[in-house]
DNA sequence: GAGTGGATTTCGCAT
DNA sequence: ATGCGAAGTCCACTC
């Protein structure tokens, strides 16, 4: 049951310092939609000329404003700032500081439809599934998803230039790079597999296969691959969680 | 003034759902605090069981939800979105759909705090500066920030591997690629310049001098500039403003 | 629609 | 703290 308490209406500067005050001090998420202008300065800096808006203050001290439309808010500060109020009388000043990197957002509130404070009771677990690690996962059980006669030697294999997603040999005991794409393989990640092959190259030494697994290639990608001859092999992230609940149940979650 | 329609506390699935119905198809801002659990089956799959959250309906499609802390939402669907509500008895279910790329979102509601719907009335204005485009354009105004007696030719440069920051010649004739960043810059920076030089020496031919501007260089980056024979020069991003500010007047904003 | 690069990216993980 | 790569990244802009 919400308590009448923790919704006020149309509040005045005073009531409103007053009632922001307490719930920060109490850690609460605090919630309203106000008529202001913000002004950030930090990394970067910005204005925003006034009109209605939603703010979030988060008992970690997450801020976050939103306009009327677009998935992105227009201003925030991350977790860890902390945000005080002084009622300027011909506003109420909202001020959100983040240490390092030091940056100020300032909101300068001209009206205040509503605001609420409430505890927000939530032990809930998110998971997810369908994410690169879970192609490495699947790739680990059934290498054959890449090739047949590939063993899988080691995940995230550390070289100089980073970590390789997979390193295997194949049926002829060639060593094997495998870089994984959830998404279709762009320049970049052709750019990544060379570096992994070279690196081992000249780690190791002999020949060394370099794959880039993913479930397409953009042309320069291809374009590159080919000019570095390399290797690609499509792979669906769809297809890796078949494999995935097929061998070990996949009991993260099911469909509900 | 706050219509006491706009907010409705405590209400039941019958008269939630109505309301819900209602301000979607009138296009309203919609917020509320909720008892739920959240399905998401798209690009990836996530599940969130049960908790209370906030969650945002805007009037463009934009859903968004909030947990207790951090910046970022634990699920949400871009604008484009659609929005729908059944009253399924023993929960109310908000589904929200994407269409391209075809993603879903279900909200099983349990009980509902709060929920309330706005106009929201913004026709604020916002401007951003201390972004790369700024430091582009302080270069073009004082070249000397990065060199003394170079000439800009021109900015955005098309190449066949992309847009050139900025294209110049300097003081013995030469021609120099800048590439910008505005934080630190990273191998993939070095890259990046890298594949700007060589293309313009394939088309153009002859000596290319290749500098890398930002305010500093990671330890990969600058092993990599050494060997690729490339430059850098540090500059800031506030630097960028303060010329700005003299050289324009800089109207966009100022400090209030 | 695909492709590329920026972002106050944020976030997680490892050094 | 720095560095590196993933993200349901989103977004703007070009082809």
């Amino acid at each position: 049951m919400a308590d009448r308490k923790e919704i006020i209406v149309d509040p005045d500067f005073k009531e409103a310092e007053q009632f922001l005050r307490k719930n920060i001090m109490k850690r609460k998420f605090i919630i309203g939609i106000v008529d202001c202008e913000i002004r950030y300065e930090g990394r970067s800096s910005s204005k925003l000329t006034r009109g209605e808006r939603l703010f979030i203050l988060k008992p970690d001290g997450a801020f976050i404003v939103h306009r009327r439309t677009g998935y992105e808010p227009v201003n925030w500060q991350p977790s860890g700032s902390f945000a005080s109020v002084i009622n300027k009388g011909d506003h109420l000043l909202l001020k959100v500081v983040r240490p390092r990197p030091s940056e100020v957002l300032e909101v300068k509130i001209y009206s205040i439809k509503f605001i609420a404070a409430f505890e927000l009771h939530d032990t809930g677990v998110f998971s997810m599934i369908g994410d690169e690690k879970d192609m490495q996962e699947a790739i680990k059980l059934e290498p054959s998803l890449v090739e047949n006669g590939l063993k899988i030697i080691e995940l995230e294999r550390k070289t100089k230039p980073g970590f390789i997603d997979v390193l295997a040999v194949d049926k002829n005991g060639r060593l094997v790079v495998i870089e994984l794409k959830k998404n279709r393989a762009d320049e970049q990640a052709v750019i990544q597999l060379k570096k992994y092959v070279d690196s081992l190259k000249r780690e190791i030494g002999g020949e060394i296969r370099g794959i880039l697994v993913a479930p397409g290639l953009t042309r320069r990608a291809q374009r590159m691959l080919a000019t570095l001859k390399l290797e690609f092999h499509p792979l669906s992230v769809e297809k890796c969680l078949n494999v995935l609940r097929e061998k070990k149940g996949l009991v993260k979650f099911l469909p509900s």
